[in-house]
DNA sequence: AATTATTTAAACCATTTGGTTAAATTATTT
DNA sequence: AAATAATTTAACCAAATGGTTTAAATAATT
């Protein structure tokens, strides 16, 4: 974290990240947050002054966590299908770390989307670096034909949208069965990197 | 719709559908709703007594819009990769028309997770039918082995992530170009569809 | 020991929330 | 015309909210 913050604040920001991330921003209370964090509503003011700044906080680091920094794998000297199989395995890996992050970011940039502008200038995410060098590699005839928007969603559905949705994956498909569900995401890593691969393999 | 509600109970459900997909249970207010529909507060406690009574009914709508009942399309005395096309399109084709579902689905599903549980009950959703095709399918060598589970959550996530993550994709990848989007997400219904039987063909 | 920074407890405030009620009004039906 | 149903207006309530303040207590620093 920011070592701005000092050992209270990190205290109260930890809190915030568990309660905001459970309830979101409309159904999580300052209390919630103040109880969490073992402190006081008044220590909340002293240091943050607003629901809002708080939240703010909260919100930066888990977008950026979402949206890692994974471009470096695609500037490694290694085959591509190797560079999605590091970067579907790391994103997964991450995810893992932070299940509750994607329904959230996504849940939180629609009731705001104005953040998004604020955080596209912050952050340094370029998606073009990616298109462009998925049109690299099928100019160098290594994929079949696609268009590089399609595969870029498309590997970003499938390294998410598990997270996100699951309640209805985990209660639907897995009958409520928290380890076996946990499992699924796991294996996920391989499958999802080899669905990909066979789906722009040049045949 | 339910033809048990009249007129005026159509309209203030109308109007709870589109605040309560706008801002989710906790950001919606009665007065909102109220408003929206023309009338007042207590004309939304003569025909239903809560806001939760309200959102029941809403919610209920909208999630057995998200989980279609197209299963009948993979009854269909056609080609599998044909199947495969006619559920992805028609699927698409459904979120085009509630494009706010999905995410709304997805948040309040974690808000209360046991909801789950009545909506399993009463919808006569069954993802066992379609997993067992799909290994069906494996065993005649229509499709190359794969785990039917990744298949599944696979066709789900290309199908309903882009529109549960519209402020992001919209605003990161298309910089806020709305038609660009829009445009994007129909022709997903062929370019989703080709990724997949791509990715399951045998070989 | 004196000073400063941190933390707590408790009360307070204006606003909003979901919910309720009573009375009047309008529309519909009988 | 009479009776019933639908709708509005307006006020009200208790509870919770985010935020603020004051005063005291505790800890850390000088």
């Amino acid at each position: 974290m920011n070592p701005n913050y000092n050992e209270t604040e990190l205290q109260i920001l930890e809190a915030a990240r568990k309660v905001f991330l459970q309830y979101g921003f409309d159904g999580a209370t300052t209390q919630m947050i103040a109880t969490e964090s073992g402190i006081n509503k008044a220590l909340l003011h002293y240091y943050f002054r607003s629901k809002d700044r708080l939240f703010e906080a909260v919100f930066m680091e888990a977008f950026t966590r979402m949206i890692p920094n994974l471009l470096k794998i695609f500037t490694a000297e290694i085959d591509f299908f190797e560079k999605i199989r590091a970067f579907v395995g790391a994103y997964i890996d991450a995810l893992l770390q932070y299940p509750q992050i994607p329904l959230f970011v996504l849940h939180e940039l629609k009731r705001n989307p104005d953040r998004i502008v604020q955080l596209i200038k912050s952050s340094g995410i370029r998606p073009e670096f990616i298109l462009e060098m998925f049109r690299g590699e099928v100019g160098k005839g290594n994929i079949a034909p696609i268009d590089p928007y399609h595969l870029l969603v498309n590997m970003l559905s499938l390294c998410i949208f598990p997270f996100a949705a699951k309640p209805m994956i985990q209660g639907f498909i897995f009958h409520n069965d928290e380890a076996a569900f946990q499992e699924f995401l796991v294996s996920r890593k391989e499958q999802v990197a080899e669905f990909i691969i066979k789906a722009i393999k040049p045949c």
